[in-house]
DNA sequence: AAAAAAAGTTGACACGAGCAACTTAAGAAC
DNA sequence: GTTCTTAAGTTGCTCGTGTCAACTTTTTTT
């Protein structure tokens, strides 16, 4: 449909730029059936190729999924980012962070559903490295705003503290994970709602943390694995 | 394959149990490729029937799902159930609990994310009902323990409290939710440490709590929404 | 015993994943 | 500029799957 060609973009080869084609239209399906359980030939189709074509940039479904989640992976970054901008308080940073965090994935449960979710990187293959940067670059995020003081006092972004920032990245992420997928899913709501829960439950998790935050054990990670 | 009968069960027509020894199948087939995207075929061929005969006792993939996703229900819940039997003290209950939830996700994320994630009852067509009164009866052991005094003090189970217990609810909910889908998902690891990270957390969520429980906005729910 | 209903089977159709062989267009080599 | 190579796209196939329809067999009802 919409080719899309940003005018600076070079179109390489015959066609148009295919392989941005073919993402665009799968995040366009994505977002309107909430379901990865399209066919590549209906993006085929989408973008006016035949019902092979995709096969030349992606080698297969999975291949593709990882492109639009990676897109996905980005589009939140930036989000998030966004939303920090002009903020100097670290505690509202972090508290519009987390507002931007949840509302993308409330606003797209099948594209978050799709980052985070077990479908790609299921085993030890390993996830695309793409989603591995982009999500140490959330994590960033979140450290920037614990270091500048968010959780009441400013901790220093050392090796010595390296624990206790997994302690405390590790509660943030997975409470705002659960709470995006428990409204994404409507197993909370009403989703309109989603700001002032998602505030509460902040303030409620930094409290906690301001008391002590838990230092991770030994060994353990926080984000994608490193090595296989 | 295994036909496993219970010798007590009634097999109510021509062949064994049908209904029952396709959801088995199912789940064997979830639990070792971790996939929904199984195909009904293959769950005749192990039951040893036509490629047919599934559709006699389930309208559509979806509504086996839906059956597999109820077991998972049911299992969950009883192990959590089975894990608090002995406990006297409501800390200790709340925190075999969540162990016990986290241990039944991380060990078969693929039945977990079937149950929780938004595959059935997707839009407002409604989740089966089997699935909200296992979604309730879970969140009646949570309350349970915190009316007990899992937070330090016994909270009555009153209307007047409905939405402090919802604040609660959600916030343990939400944070056990997101610490199993990120372990599930190998986000955070390694699994192994799965036990003392829950312990931890639910700690430091519990100091939270203890200072302040947040007060639900009106108008939410927690759990499945009741009409349509 | 006959009728109705439930459970299971066979056969068909449409569709999607993915492979192979062919065609076209662009750049590189000479 | 012609040829060669290769990326991009197309056509046509095989195979597996979901699901419908029609038929058979067994069980329950009457």
């Amino acid at each position: 449909m919409t080719k899309e060609i940003s005018t600076i973009e070079q179109r390489p080869y015959h066609h148009g730029d295919l392989q941005r084609a073919i993402v665009e239209a799968a995040l366009d399906v994505l977002s309107e059936s909430q379901s990865t359980e399209f066919s590549l030939r209906e993006l085929a189709r989408r973008a006016g190729v035949s019902h092979n074509a995709p096969y030349k940039h992606f080698a297969d479904k999975r291949e593709l999924l990882a492109a639009v989640s990676a897109v996905g992976f980005e589009l939140l970054a930036k989000r998030m980012a966004e939303a920090t901008k002009e903020l100097d308080s670290p505690r509202q940073r972090l508290g519009a962070m987390a507002r931007a965090y949840v509302c993308g994935g409330v606003n797209n449960p099948a594209l978050y559903r799709l980052m985070f979710g077990g479908y790609l990187g299921g085993q030890d293959d390993g996830r695309p490295a793409i989603e591995r940067t982009a999500a140490y670059n959330m994590k960033a995020l979140i450290v920037d705003a614990i270091s500048d003081g968010a959780l009441g006092r400013p901790i220093a972004d050392t090796e010595a503290n390296t624990r206790m920032f997994d302690g405390a990245i590790l509660v943030f992420w997975s409470q705002m994970h659960g709470l995006t997928l428990l409204l994404a899913d409507r197993l909370v709501g009403p989703s309109d709602k989603m700001g002032e829960l998602t505030e509460s439950i902040l303030q409620g998790m930094l409290d906690g943390l301001a008391n002590c935050i838990p230092a991770v054990p030994e060994g353990v990670w926080v984000g994608p694995p490193l090595a296989g």
